[in-house]
DNA sequence: TCCGCTGACACGTTTGAATTGA
DNA sequence: ATCAATTCAAACGTGTCAGCGG
């Protein structure tokens, strides 16, 4: 077992081995995620992952892709994204380094995506990676798309929840299982600011192929006046220049030099090692003069999810808490540490059971006699939808769904109605992942009691549900 | 003046309908 | 008539760039 202080001098090295799904895969609470390409992700969270936002929404690149394990097979799961703020700050780039430029804006309406084959069965969400690929960033805080709203110059990073509730209403009855990736992390962005950002997107995004130096876009190089040309510079310049001179004061020698940008490869082995002995990012030198070990917020904040929160269900409480990695002392955390081979982030979620799932017993039967052992599983019907989330969604057609807000991706125009929930007008807390990067995931269980409690309640530290 | 935001643009990928052939 | 393979165009995704506005 790998403490999380043995991981920390290695968080650009290679994740813990071997998340193989072991023979206790599908015991209850042993829910398992894990990143898909940690070691893109990694190659821009080394220089300092900047995430496009539009008006009319701007998909992720890289983009969130997950492979799950240890759901049960039969048992209906939903899958919801939602980006969290990494602090309280908005952020500039100034001379090649991201520097704090203030206190950050108000919290835009929180949205959370649900993916559109929610809810599905266990099986399901396991037989291959799930992925997120539709999953919209917009500035746009009118957004009707159901994209989801983020401040520009923000930092944030996605969290995966998964719930296992048969539908939508059953949400709220069940226990939200979450995780976080801090390679995830990103700074929103309206342009990029990084050109080393902006060469890894070219040269790994099949969409901007054409911007690659091998593509075909002389055409349109060679019309371009040369107006403007020192107002920002030219992506030809960018290209070139990096290689030779990205070496600025106060940031160190990117690994991204080494890479040679190969036709949509990943990184390479070399590259990545190169990533592993140079970590210097944006982020990283502000770590290292600033005493700060991820954000501005200085240490103070940083464990935040080592406390818990305090859900309002006294009949049931569980607490909203922070599993270190590799800390618990669960033998799931052995198979986790052990998973190199599989050279995935993942985070195996330990927590016990309550609401929806069903109870061991039952549980044995179904791995022993499959999904047609499976029964009905009678969730408690929907009696308070106030404060239901806003949530991307698929499309539903159940009654009582629409006018809350959830919005599916593929049926675009669904009205904006009234957010309910709290108000969302504050950050959260700051809160921190880890104190600096160190874990592979993050985790938090949720368990929500009465619902007539809860319902006032966001469902997440910063959430408008 | 600076800096962030926006929309038009060119280029490439994806997708799905239409067509063709076995 | 059916099905699979191929073709093609529209839709979509992407970064670039110039101009706008606070």
């Amino acid at each position: 077992m790998q403490s999380i202080r043995d991981l920390k001098p290695n968080f650009s090295g290679p994740p813990p081995s071997s998340m193989a799904a072991g023979p206790d895969a599908y015991l209850q609470g042993n829910i398992r995620m894990t990143l898909e390409d940690p070691e893109l992700w990694k190659t821009f969270h080394e220089i300092g992952t900047e995430m496009i936002i539009t008006k009319p929404g701007r998909r992720m690149f890289p983009h969130c892709k997950v492979n799950l394990s240890g759901l049960i097979p039969c048992a209906k799961y939903i899958l919801l994204v939602d980006m969290v703020p990494e602090d309280g700050f908005r952020y500039k780039w100034n001379k090649e380094k991201w520097e704090v430029a203030g206190k950050a804006e108000p919290q835009p309406p929180c949205r959370t995506y649900l993916h559109p084959d929610s809810p599905a069965p266990g099986s399901h969400w396991m037989k291959q990676s799930v992925s997120f690929l539709k999953l919209k960033l917009t500035n746009n805080t009118l957004d009707q798309h159901g994209h989801i709203i983020l401040h520009s110059m923000h930092r944030y990073h996605p969290r995966f929840h998964i719930v296992q509730a048969d539908d939508l209403f059953s949400v709220r009855w069940s226990v939200f299982q979450t995780f976080t990736f801090p390679e995830t992390s990103f700074t929103a962005v309206t342009a990029y600011q990084n050109t080393k950002i902006t060469k890894l997107k070219i040269n790994h995004n099949p969409f901007a192929k054409g911007f690659r130096d091998e593509g075909t876009n002389k055409k349109r190089r060679a019309n371009k006046s040369p107006a403007g040309a020192e107002k920002r510079p030219k992506m030809s310049d960018i290209l070139n220049r990096d290689s030779e001179e990205d070496s600025p004061p106060d940031f160190c020698q990117s690994s991204f030099d080494g890479y040679d940008g190969e036709e949509g490869d990943l990184p390479k082995s070399k590259e990545v090692d190169a990533v592993k002995d140079e970590r210097y990012s944006p982020w990283a030198a502000e770590r290292e003069h600033g005493g700060r070990t991820e954000s501005p917020a200085g240490a103070e904040t940083r464990d935040m999810y080592s406390s818990e929160q305090l859900v309002p269900t006294p009949a049931s409480y569980q607490p909203y808490r922070f599993h270190e990695y590799g800390k618990s002392p669960s033998p799931s955390s052995s198979i986790g540490s052990s998973n190199g081979g599989s050279g995935r982030s993942s985070f195996e979620s330990r927590v016990p059971d309550v609401a929806t799932v069903p109870d061991e017993s039952s549980k044995s039967r179904t791995h022993e006699i499959g999904p047609s052992a499976c029964g009905p599983q009678h969730l408690p019907g929907p009696q308070d939808y106030t404060g239901v989330l806003n949530m991307t969604m698929a499309q539903t057609s159940k009654p009582g769904v629409i006018g809350h807000h959830i919005y599916s991706p593929y049926s675009a125009e669904q009205p904006l109605g009234q957010w309910s929930g709290p108000a969302p007008t504050q950050y959260p807390p700051p809160h921190h992942l880890t104190t600096d990067y160190t874990t592979q995931a993050v985790h938090h269980s949720y368990h929500h009691g009465n619902v007539a409690e809860w319902s006032q309640y966001p469902l997440f530290p910063y959430s408008c549900w």
